[in-house]
DNA sequence: AAAAACTAGTTGCATATGCAACTAGTTTTT
DNA sequence: AAAAACTAGTTGCATATGCAACTAGTTTTT
């Protein structure tokens, strides 16, 4: 019987401990380590805008910007033109914890590919790609 | 930049959602239906070895043990002698349950690999299987 | 046999997450 | 221009999950 969902399950189960584990010291958890690093690689980026790129619920990208706001990560400036809209930026405290943030996805990276050839680690990229593209497209044509 | 515990992520994600949109008929959700199915294929199994099969923690099996009694689907036996274990047995009414359980989990695979080639399922499915062995290897070491 | 160590399960607490309903702007219809 | 529709973000509520501390049994040490 395939069991892709439960490796995905373990997969990002035990990832979540590890990031969080990592991040302590920054006093974030797994949960905003995605955005820091979005805001920090697109600067302006909007709330919403976060949500569509790593297809989260807009209430779960506020909640995650909530806390990197206080912790003094980011700083936000609301769109002149559309008030609706804030553009995201990392702070320069921010931008250290990102540098924290890249090793710790590079070693993370290296402990999950053990014993996997360069080839094979393609590979696995590829596939989860195309199954996380497949479960998209699926609920969004709901 | 890889970005394997980013599919997870999203793979997982979305998975829930589609079991949980899926049981609710049964008034559970993607929570319970790991632990249903293995109760129904090991008859007897106890939460500890739930928790160790599906690496998850005891209390977060406790609780879903909690919930699949409570709807009746599951039964319990202490064994008599040990009595600190619970044995755990599928009802009738779980042994239905679980027939949409298998037809869930086979559409969702469907879903998940549409336009994979056979090789590329099998491929994504030992691949995947790597990557949680290594997580689970390296979480266990610590 | 009593004490210490261990084991299966429970409970309190915290975080990550999604859905539904809402608010305050903005854009499109009429 | 007013009403309707839409959009970005927020908030209340619910579930899934892990960790730490605990309880009640069981096994191992001394």
């Amino acid at each position: 019987m395939p069991k892709l969902d439960k490796y995905a399950s373990i997969i990002n189960r035990i990832s979540q401990r590890y990031f969080d584990e990592t991040l302590l010291e920054y006093q974030i958890g797994c949960g905003q380590q995605f955005f820091l690093l979005h805001i920090y690689e697109m600067p302006g980026i909007s709330q919403y805008d976060l949500s569509i790129v790593g297809h989260f619920d807009k209430s779960t990208t506020a909640r995650a910007i909530k806390k990197l706001l206080e912790l003094g990560y980011i700083k936000k400036e609301i769109n002149q033109n559309d008030q609706r809209i804030n553009h995201l930026y990392t702070t320069e405290l921010g931008n250290e914890v990102m540098q924290k943030v890249y090793k710790m996805l590079e070693d993370w990276h290296h402990i999950l590919t053990k014993d996997l050839k360069k080839q094979e680690q393609q590979m696995a990229e590829t596939l989860m790609n195309k199954l996380s593209i497949n479960a998209i497209n699926y609920i969004k044509r709901k």
